[in-house]
DNA sequence: TTGAAAGCGTTACCAT
DNA sequence: ATGGTAACGCTTTCAA
């Protein structure tokens, strides 16, 4: 029987490094940490050893004994992971963090509550050393207890709610606003909104700024039809094959999110409708401009939110505590394209 | 001056437990590891302990002495986290490992043979159970000297060169071909195919599957046009442009690629000529079925090449030790929406 | 400037 | 079935 081969390849450690070089195990250490008090001979020698046996410190029993104890990973909560405003986000984050040696733990929300306490749990007990989370549960407060109190934290496209921290989202209400605004210009007086579960946050934001616009053009929310729960693209198409079949049906929408887009593009194309109901999603798609017509949308800007909710959380990380928790709005780009355009049938 | 709160919470330790309990510190650790040769009543009450003063076992110290370390986390390496496709295998494999309480670092390539070997070595660092990667460095051989032997590695969407080991990929060859085939069956005779860089595998390989095909119908290669280099939309519309610009142009056009897809949808609607030249592409786009004329594609199967990536990866750390490597290759479903069936002028 | 010894929180080994 | 002690590879402390 041949010999298993050794489950645990004897590493190269530091008191050989140490021994090698003749000085001891500290000054190994002080040379790797740039610490202080090391003559650059003793360092050369030092690191020619290092060199030659090819050592690589152990980041894990460094981290056992250290005080200020560094992964140098941090720990990602998208709504998903293959959602693309979600992975526009990721990928700026990871940008920035790769270029600081920084790995990233990334994992799929899915809108579930306990998916979010599980995700921030399983990312503590891997000792990440920052959050940057999308968040979905009624409350935040979980976190007091469940974070160390050092741990910066920053929170994506939604607000937490009961737990003051970094946020950095879209301007959601300005948004839907524009959005409504532009349609009303166009002379639509009676409009659908579809929006998401109200449970997250976003949801409710772009319904407030689509009451906001009605009221700014004296409009009655009563002749609006609000849509909720619609979370998908296939719950989107059905909600709005049924809104368009009903008396005094709207003759613009004004959709809150990716999926239900592509559920109403779908709808009014099935109903042959798509050039007389005026369309403006949130979020943008891609090839929507090449759609016929065009999609209009409100733009998030995924990059910039990834962008700068990574800087804020490297800033709490270099100042080694959280940072004075403050609210970044990143505003959004109506982009028209066609399907907003379109005027209704009475004007 | 306030003193600066305890940078390192004193956190329970299994010493503190067991004297609790009234045990050793051995037979705590029996109890959270699930080791035998302890007496019920005594795991009852180390339990209750553990409970009572909520303990969590420190993973990275556990894992210092640990023969077989587990720190429950894999890299997985994506040609971008942003790419739709690439998303989508992430959120597959990310379902996989959450089940079993691992944790994924998400990092891209970018196509850049030196992030290849960067990212590996992040993940090496750290000290991960398992490798899930895209590869496009010309060998593999270095990750030889760079991975622990037992560590066990997948590949995913390309073969790796120089080292063995599972790889799981579409069936590039005979999805090309399948997209050649359809095109030459509707009288098309002069083609043009366009893919990324010949350093991708993938590139090489739906080049392959492309000759195959005019072979099939005795055409002479030359009477095709193949471009490569194409790695953004950008690149490929200019392509596109010119190609369809010059004498004796092809009438139809095979895309290697999602971004090529795009840049070539473009490309014919500034032409005006999406409904004379036909085109298939290489990988699914959203939304295309709502383009006019719909786009025609090999759409790929992501979410069965994560599945199946994931279940060999665990398969293998289930196992302590890499399996006999293994090829999947993952079929491709050829969905005709419209480009692909446009006919020649002359036919 | 340097290093010996103690300690980090756990598992491995070997008694009992 | 149980527990004492060494050990993991490093940082910290403190004395030299």
């Amino acid at each position: 029987m041949t010999p298993l081969s050794d489950p645990r390849p004897s590493r190269t450690t530091i008191r050989e490094v140490a021994q090698h070089a003749g000085v001891g195990i500290k000054t190994v250490s002080r040379v790797v940490n740039n610490e202080p008090n090391v003559a650059p001979a003793t360092a050369a020698r030092v690191r020619a050893s290092i060199e030659e046996l090819r050592w690589e410190p152990d980041a894990l029993a460094a981290n056992l004994r250290r005080t200020t104890t560094r992964t140098r990973t941090i720990g990602l909560l998208l709504g998903s992971v293959s959602n693309p405003f979600a992975a526009a986000i990721h990928r700026a984050i990871e940008d920035v963090a790769a270029h600081r040696d920084v790995a990233v733990f990334a994992s799929s929300l899915d809108d579930d509550p306990a998916r979010e306490v599980a995700a921030v749990e399983a990312f503590v007990r891997r000792k990440v050393d920052g959050l940057i989370l999308t968040c979905v549960a009624a409350s935040q407060a979980y976190l007091r207890e469940l974070v160390p109190p050092d741990m910066p934290i920053v929170f994506i496209d939604r607000e937490p709610a009961e737990f003051a921290a970094d946020t950095v989202h879209s301007d959601n209400v300005e948004g839907a606003r524009m959005a409504t605004r532009h349609l009303l210009g166009f002379g639509h007086r009676r409009l659908a909104l579809l929006i998401d579960r109200r449970e997250i946050w976003t949801a409710r934001e772009r319904e407030r700024g689509f009451l906001l616009a009605l009221d700014e053009f004296g409009i009655a929310p009563e002749t609006a039809t609000i849509l909720d729960g619609l979370s998908d693209h296939v719950a989107a198409e059905r909600a709005v094959l049924s809104v368009l079949g009903a008396p005094n049906a709207p003759t613009a929408i004004v959709s809150g999110q990716n999926l239900i887009t592509v559920g109403a593009v779908h709808a009014l194309r099935k109903l042959g409708r798509h050039r007389d109901v005026a369309l403006i999603g949130f979020d943008d798609l891609e090839l929507a401009d090449l759609m016929d017509p065009g999609v209009s949308v409100v733009a998030q800007r995924p990059q910039e939110i990834g962008d700068v909710a990574a800087a804020r959380l490297f800033a709490s990380l270099d100042a080694g505590r959280r940072l004075d928790p403050a609210p970044i709005i990143v505003p959004v780009d109506l982009i028209p394209r066609g399907s907003g355009e379109i005027r209704p049938p009475s004007a």
